[in-house]
DNA sequence: TATGGACCCTGTAGTAACTACAGGGTCAAG
DNA sequence: CTTGACCCTGTAGTTACTACAGGGTCCATA
């Protein structure tokens, strides 16, 4: 790849991206599509690889692509109100914790659960039992 | 629907599961097919009820419908040991510890990157900041 | 110069666990 | 006898990828 360009492999190894996600991304248009060298080949630059470092980091944290998507709109309009974003990283905390407390839950219950196995048979095995209907 | 059979509307109902839920439960081959009436409706006896309930707790308590099937595998098999069951749960345990951890240090992560933004302009936001490259 | 292997291309199908139709048939009440 | 609620099959959509198949490109080495 000649000059500073980069082929789609070596973006994906600076950015932790495997391939496919690159072309995955790139046909829901999330990420732009890049110049093609005269094989055609995709080539990349600086500015691409900036902007999947910032969807990566985003999946990191949970975003969804939707998500990223519109903070990838707001992240281009400077000069506006950074309003919106806090509004989505908001909601997302919300989500996060909303997660957070169904698996402690839920985690309470497996326990429980788990706790009265004697490791009997099967017939009276208190996790079947657990999971039966009552009637 | 004659006699105590049930139509699969009612044993959605009963179960608080969807009609194209039990269909696809039947067709993945996690919930056995029942008879059918002579208008080729399906006819639900009371141990669909059951089995559909016990499916229905699983998931709610996260089990895949793959340990699920192993699970009910497991449950029709009384006199066997239930140290097998036992694993199922503990593995799933396991994985719910796991989600729980990573979903913390996500908040923390989503909460201090919250925590920063004074809504000024996007040009310098911190959450949009903390999401870009730092090269 | 030929060739081998690493890389790239497109397009399609698979994953989990459903959900949502479209286009029809059945059944009971009025 | 018609209306509306219910049922049937089959297929396609959802999220966020992943995994091929079947080919082309590029570069170093023999």
């Amino acid at each position: 790849m000649t000059g500073d360009y980069l082929a789609i492999g070596e973006l994906g190894r600076r950015t932790g991206t495997k391939v496919e996600t690159i072309r995955y991304y790139e046909r829901i248009g999330l990420f732009a599509a890049p110049g093609r060298t005269a094989g055609n080949y995709r080539a990349y630059g600086p500015a691409h690889v900036n902007r999947l470092s910032f969807i990566r980091r985003s999946r990191d944290l949970g975003f969804s692509l939707d998500q990223i998507r519109a903070l990838l709109d707001l992240a281009d309009q400077r000069d506006r109100s950074c309003d919106a974003v806090d509004v989505i990283a908001r909601e997302h905390l919300a989500e996060v914790d909303r997660k957070i407390a169904d698996l402690r839950a839920l985690r309470r219950e497996l326990d429980s659960m788990i706790a009265q196995c004697r490791c009997g048979t099967v017939a009276d095995c208190r996790i079947i039992e657990a999971l039966s209907p009552q009637s």
